[in-house]
DNA sequence: GCGGCTAGTAAACGCACGTATACTTCACGG
DNA sequence: CCGTGAAGTATACGTGCGTTTACTAGCCGC
């Protein structure tokens, strides 16, 4: 593999790297372009020539995240334990995913609600309502992802607090409650 | 009642009413003292000299605020019920408290946010762990919590949505789930 | 080997913020 | 009626931000 040093395209993934680490560790407001271009080793005006703004930059960077959550795919009637074990992980430390993390400290510019908006819907929501019948699937969904969200915001504002074998049997319960249809 | 146009106690009230809508509306980061001063009517400086900072009055809003909410009082036994249809008011609408407003819009200055924290534990999480039996009472509470913010979140971000009586039902069946202690 | 496109750079612009300072104006007690 | 102290004001300070501009330097085809 050529070794470039001036390479416009290994230059825009090291950008594209460092804000996808930044934002998750800080969220969008306390990142400053400053930092991501120092992380990357790449000149400021590099994020404007090649991403536009710092919030086009963030854009790429929720759009190069992977959609599906695996917790979704497999069987129907294991799904609320997983999404109980995995939103337990939730109490005690950090999500994995930059959507996610940056979510949590979440952004107040509207331009940048509207981004995360549209990841939480096409990455979490939708995928998980399309797992479940009923034609309040919907409705189901965002009560789930209410859950899971909201264990986020405690862990956070809260701290952490590691979750028991009842936490995880609760959580369970809480999803099943959220994802059973009418019957 | 005597009238007084050059009225410190006046002046500093006018100041913090608008703070505490402005807050509310916005979120702490969004809104500038500027904007506090202006819908008060009263010099910038003034937000300095009667409350120290921008962080000291945020501080006085929340300390104004009242500690109990009523959904907490009345018999154990509706508690969660009670807990559903305030719930379900989230879904649609954003909540009167500008704690809660405030908290939604959730801030990322360290300061802030422990102000924050701290609110929501003696306001929301202890009073309601009080109410509840078991070792773990206050897990319980904090999942509760987790759901009733959640809640928010989802609104906030997936935009509102009317609440069916089903979704009632389902988030009185998730406090009950939070809030039933071991048997 | 050299000119031209282009990646990369340094520096500054313009703005908005929270805060601080020096000044002005008014109410009120004597 | 006047001086004094507090209430209120105008303005600027310093900082940090996202963004832009004018420039430099390197790679590549000819």
């Amino acid at each position: 593999m050529e070794v470039r040093l001036r390479d416009r395209e290994a230059t825009r993934e090291r950008l594209l790297a460092a804000a996808r680490a930044l934002f998750a560790e800080h969220g969008y407001e306390r990142v400053t372009v400053r930092m991501i271009a120092a992380a990357a080793e790449a000149n400021i005006a590099l994020v404007g020539r090649y991403f536009g703004s710092k919030a086009g930059l963030f854009g790429e960077v929720l759009a190069g995240e992977p959609t599906v959550r695996q917790v979704l795919e497999g069987d129907l009637e294991g799904l609320a334990r997983r999404l109980g074990e995995y939103t337990a992980q939730r109490m005690r430390a950090e999500p994995d995913s930059p959507i996610l993390r940056t979510l949590e400290r979440s952004a107040g510019d509207p331009e940048i609600q509207a981004l995360l908006s549209e990841r939480l819907r096409t990455a979490v929501v939708n995928p998980l309502a399309a797992r479940l019948e009923g034609d309040d699937a919907m409705a189901r969904a965002r009560m789930a992802t209410a859950v899971f969200l909201g264990v986020g915001s405690v862990r956070r504002l809260l701290g952490p607090s590691d979750p028991t074998p009842e936490d995880v049997d609760r959580l369970t319960g809480l999803f099943e409650a959220c994802l059973r249809g009418r019957e």
